[in-house]
DNA sequence: CGGTTTTGACCCGCGC
DNA sequence: GCGCGGGTCAAAACCG
């Protein structure tokens, strides 16, 4: 009469794995925790020891000026392309996707392809096409560690405007790249806004739920990486890759010795 | 048909 | 000088 349901035994052991997830999950929340500290910690002592200010693009990073130059977020390019003379930006992109195109605003001519020594994934050279006689020129690879990133490295200035119909079509909601990191070669003109393309990379967590009111006070870092840290513990891709991450921390430690 | 992509060949700088 | 690796060229193929 009463045969055990085997969709009960289904939803306990569901309910197991969910509660591993969930101690999983905020294992990992905890270690975040001591990483955001640690990185205060660290960014605070740089403060101390730096006898000059930042340089105006690495305040950009930490201010989130697109916020400012973009403040309808409707129109808010994901990436922004320096004009500085060498920078690399990381694009998240979906990992299944072979391409190596990235999205910035400009049309590019591809005009080789490359395996380098290091990295089994091609690197693609680009150069700029919009306008005849652009210098600039892109090389645009797959990360090593992470191939859900693409690293595009910029050098040259654009003697040029950005097509505006390009560079809104990276903030369309099915827009599937976005710019996560961004780092660039400081030179003394990269400080000095001359155009509307000044070179400035920028940043966008585009994390759910987070909040990007733009604020002026450097005092404000620590309450928004609280705000970050509180969205990206929330956010289930971001746990997700950050577990996948520690897994591969893990498994990439080097074994000791065999005796 | 014109612009773009592909891909093998070539060039050049660097380390040994 | 030689080999290696990264960057560029250019002809053919492809595409809208």
């Amino acid at each position: 009469m009463d045969a055990p349901n085997p969709n009960n035994e289904k939803v306990g052991t569901l309910r197991e794995e969910l509660e591993q997830l969930q101690k999983e999950n905020e294992a990992l929340r905890l270690m975040l925790e001591v990483m955001t500290r640690k990185y205060r910690l660290l960014h605070e002592a740089y403060l101390r020891e730096s006898n000059s200010d930042f340089p105006t693009i690495c305040r950009g990073f930490t201010r989130f000026d697109l916020h400012e130059q973009f403040p309808d977020k409707s129109l808010r390019p994901e990436v922004q392309v320096s004009a500085a003379s060498s920078s690399q930006v990381f694009v998240k992109t979906d990992p299944r996707d072979e391409s190596l195109i990235v999205k910035d605003g400009f049309q590019w001519r591809k005009y080789g392809q490359k395996v380098t020594k290091n990295n089994p994934s091609p690197r693609a050279y680009f150069k700029c096409s919009m306008a005849p006689g652009c210098p600039v020129k892109k090389k645009v690879q797959r990360c090593l560690d992470d191939k859900a990133f693409l690293m595009a490295t910029y050098e040259g200035q654009h003697n040029h405007d950005v097509d505006p119909t390009i560079g809104q079509s990276l903030s369309s909601p099915g827009s599937s790249a976005t710019a996560i990191i961004s780092a660039t070669t400081p030179t003394s003109e990269s400080c000095v806004p001359v155009n509307p393309f000044r070179p400035s990379i920028t940043l966008d967590l585009n994390l759910s739920g987070s909040n990007h009111e733009n604020s002026n006070s450097d005092n404000c870092d620590d309450k928004r990486i609280e705000d970050c840290v509180a969205a990206m513990t929330k956010d289930p891709d971001f746990t997700a890759a950050l577990a996948a991450a520690v897994a591969r921390s893990i498994v990439e430690q080097p074994k000791p010795p065999t005796p």
